[in-house]
DNA sequence: GTTACATGTAATAATAATAGTTACAATTAG
DNA sequence: CTAATTGTAACTATTATTATTACATGTAAC
């Protein structure tokens, strides 16, 4: 199965927080633009908050980066939504049979090759930013 | 969500044929190492012998390796299982409102990412083979 | 040919995560 | 106080996985 659309969607909030960065992100706001509910968007905002990637207040309305469009990298958000846990991206069955050579040993060969393809990816995700997803969508947006 | 232990269970399938090379390894002999029904284990070199990794024939006991140990990476055994399509390990989500600069934007500048991201991850496992798991097994085994 | 056994595959159920939705309490500004 | 918004909980629908049962198909040995 794939890794949930939360992290694209979160991607999409920050984006769009700082291309309304004079105007009012509300939730509502948001889930227009992402096409969903902004119960869906407020609870992923509720993440990003608590990743220290967002400033937002009960009972206020809009969202905020906390941090420079520099400072959060994919693998901020990736982290924050809880799409993956470490080491978790894989699953491995859990109970193989210790009487045979492979069962008793297979976990413990594989777990770290596996965990070594996830940071691969991760560290892909580490090396790009909010502002290089920022500024591909302007460009995107000007050879229109 | 995480990817299908079927992937782990392939790659224990392929380690125990070659262990057990002097022998029978019949879907029953298999699911008792992997500790799971014959059934499982059958779809499963189904889709490793569509892949041209295994030879097994109906009614006949046993499945062979089709390939040299060295020959079959654990990206060949990924793709066999289908356990994720080409782009497909990062889900985005589908009908961003086209009217805002965002959602008409976010899917072009992103897959490709995501893309990058993917293929980092797969470039890990079409360096380890079969061969380099059965050693580890192997060197496990023996420092015990 | 029949028997015994193995593979191939369909159907089913249990479990778990996602995505969507509604509802409402808590909080704040005016 | 009122209106608006965030924060959450509860619930549903959907989907994929994993496990299991059942049986048709294929092969070898007698």
């Amino acid at each position: 199965m794939s890794i949930s659309s939360r992290f694209a969607v979160g991607i999409h909030i920050l984006s769009l927080i700082e291309f309304n960065k004079d105007g009012v992100s509300s939730s509502e706001y948001l889930a227009a633009s992402v096409n969903t509910n902004p119960a869906l968007i407020r609870k992923i905002i509720g993440m990003l908050k608590k990743a220290g990637l967002v400033e937002v207040h009960p009972g206020i309305a809009g969202t905020k980066l906390a941090k420079e469009l520099s400072d959060i990298t994919l693998l901020d958000v990736y982290k924050a939504v809880n799409v993956v846990g470490d080491n978790e991206l894989f699953s491995v069955h859990e109970n193989p049979n210790p009487k045979c050579v492979v069962g008793r040993n297979i976990q413990d060969t594989i777990i770290p090759i596996l965990a070594t393809a996830q940071l691969a990816l991760e560290k892909v995700l580490g090396n790009v930013t909010i502002e290089d997803v920022v500024k591909g969508i302007d460009d995107k947006e000007n050879l229109k």
